[in-house]
RNA sequence: GGCGGCAUAGCCAAGUGGUAAGGCAGAGGUCUGCAACACCUUUACCCCCAGUUCGAAUCUGGGUGCCGCCUCCA
């Protein structure tokens, strides 16, 4: 496998340092608001890469940090009158309800910076120890001249970023000034600050990164360098610039053996972030997209580019995903997926796929995962069913449905009869709706908005939806075109699209 | 200003020296009670200029345009 190592700016072979062990880290959310489709893209892709390293057998461990101590976490709790830990939790939990939908896999360790003070303390106190480190009235800040290598992941000399480093506070305490911030002061907000041998303060970003990652792998292996370090190309500087100088000072060795970076997804020809305000939330495109559309339309496009969210990208991104799910989608029956959604095979299936096809996705993901194309491949090879779906698991599309977030929600709002259903059983139910579908008239009505407080299991929903076909079959056979068409029309509103075959029954699908 | 990236059909997007994958949309057709789904057919000399080569979208040089980072950011 090969991959596109930022720290040397080439392909290269990718070989762990201790055989096919991999140590891997992406940089997770400052959890102070919703994630955006950006961290989508980015969780998608590194999910990606922690599912096909472990497909080549590589024993990962994934990290992921949870940034919880920050001033825009606290900036906004002091706006909201809640303590920043509560808003930082709140946030957390929507994050990670956002990767359950988008069946972004679970990292193996999920390390939150407030878990990691004393680490940090300690990794600070051992920079100053060695000289690279300083103290400032409460502050403590790196001194980049102590790194000789600095500016290597942005490839630019010391000299050149500080040309370009105009913008610089004049009222700062630093020394120099490409010098960063370890340990900030704040001595007068006890609530959201730490003790620590310079005082009530909090940590700086990049120092969070580091301890977590020296501390863990620490203890786990004995190491401290990662074999992959991975995260947006907005954070190569100074984020893993500084990330990289701090921890090789503290340790003695380098902090990653591989830096990959993926792209920006950009709107309206600009980047997409929080503070420009330009950007849409995971939750709502999943109102209006399917879980998997999102994927797809990460992955159409190589993890390093840059990609432009549109409304129409979305639409051919869900057009596209669709037909790769219509043409496998009867071949789901009796296929058990695990709890990320990958296809379990047991050996004698695993040996009737198609091997050619999955050594030249292989070939072709091994090329720095080089996802547009083996997602071109799949639709040349639409034919080879059970094999395109196990290719499309390993790619972290979950086949165990491909429907909306909300369309059960919706399908429950808009096909039950609020009567019908606030008292009644399930079986009441859908002979009220059998009542009313027999005179079309009272259709309509019969698809009023139920009552929010009820509740339908999806086995009561699906023999009503089944009870609603039998319905509809029956109108077309006595041409009764009207009535069927109507039904359809109603099941789609529902979210529920029905598909006629000439020699067996109809079928329907959730949109 | 410094550094990095990108430029291929209406849109998205592969291709890393041998005469342009794939998807979406569109058009025509088959299927269908009508649709949807599916299937078949159909749409490009690759930003510009110069060079290297028998041969370049692919390499070299020079332009032009767009984007990112240099401040928090996936």
């Amino acid at each position: 496998m090969r991959v596109f190592n930022n720290l040397t700016h080439k392909l290269e072979e990718f070989e762990p340092i201790n055989s096919n062990i991999v140590t891997f880290y992406s940089c997770g959310p400052t959890v102070y608001d919703d994630s955006h489709i950006g961290h989508a893209r980015s969780a998608i892709t590194w999910d990606l890469l922690a599912r096909y390293l472990r497909f080549k057998n590589y024993q990962v461990t994934w990290i992921r940090n949870i940034t919880n101590v920050d001033d825009k976490i606290i900036n906004r709790a002091k706006e909201l009158d809640i303590l920043a830990d509560t808003l930082s939790r709140k946030y957390t939990y929507e994050f990670w309800d956002d990767m359950v939908s988008l069946n972004v896999s679970w990292p193996d360790h999920e390390p939150r910076a407030t878990d990691y003070i004393p680490e940090m303390i300690k990794f600070i106190e051992g920079l100053i120890a060695q000289g690279s480190a300083y103290e400032v009235d409460g502050d403590v800040y790196f001194s980049v001249s102590k790194y000789t290598q600095y500016g290597q992941l942005k490839r630019q000399s010391i000299d050149a970023l500080k040309e370009g480093n105009s913008r610089l506070d004049p009222n700062s305490k630093k020394k120099d000034q490409l010098d960063f911030a370890l340990w900030k002061a704040f001595p007068n907000e006890p609530l959201s600050s730490f003790s620590s041998p310079w005082g009530l303060g909090r940590p700086g970003w990049h120092i969070e990164c580091s301890t977590m990652i020296e501390t863990i792998l620490k203890e786990k292996f004995a190491i401290s360098t990662l074999d992959i370090h991975a995260g947006g190309d907005d954070l190569i500087f100074p984020h893993h610039e500084n990330e990289c100088a701090q921890s090789e000072c503290f340790t003695g060795k380098p902090l990653a053996k591989y830096w990959l970076h993926n792209g920006m997804v950009m709107i309206n020809g600009t980047k997409m972030s929080k503070s420009l305000n330009n950007y849409m939330t995971i939750k709502s495109v999943l109102t209006k997209f399917k879980p998997n559309t999102v994927r797809f339309f990460c992955l159409q496009t190589h993890y390093k580019k840059q990609i432009n969210f549109t409304n129409t990208a979305l639409q051919a991104a869900e057009s596209g995903f669709d037909k790769l799910f219509n043409a496998i989608s009867e071949e789901l029956k009796g296929i058990k997926f695990n709890s990320f959604a990958q296809v379990q095979l047991d050996k004698i299936q695993l040996a009737s796929l198609d091997q050619a096809l999955i050594n030249r996705f292989t070939e072709i993901l091994d090329n720095d995962l080089a996802t547009p194309q083996a997602l071109a491949l799949l639709f040349e090879n639409l034919d080879q069913k059970p094999t395109v779906i196990y290719l499309l698991s390993i790619l972290g599309f979950d086949l165990r449905s491909n429907t909306k977030e909300n369309s059960l929600k919706s399908l429950m709002h808009s096909i039950a009869d609020a009567k019908a259903m606030s008292r009644a059983s399930h079986v009441d139910a859908i002979a009220s709706l059998k009542a009313a579908a027999t005179s079309y008239d009272n259709l309509t009505e019969a698809n009023a908005t139920m009552q929010e407080n009820i509740l339908i299991d999806k086995s009561s929903l699906g023999s009503i939806i089944e009870t609603l076909l039998e319905l509809r079959e029956k109108a077309r056979l006595e041409k009764n075109f009207e009535l069927s068409d109507r039904i359809r029309l109603e099941l789609e509103k529902a979210g529920i699209i029905i598909r006629d075959f000439k020699d067996k029954p109809s079928e329907y699908s959730f949109a």
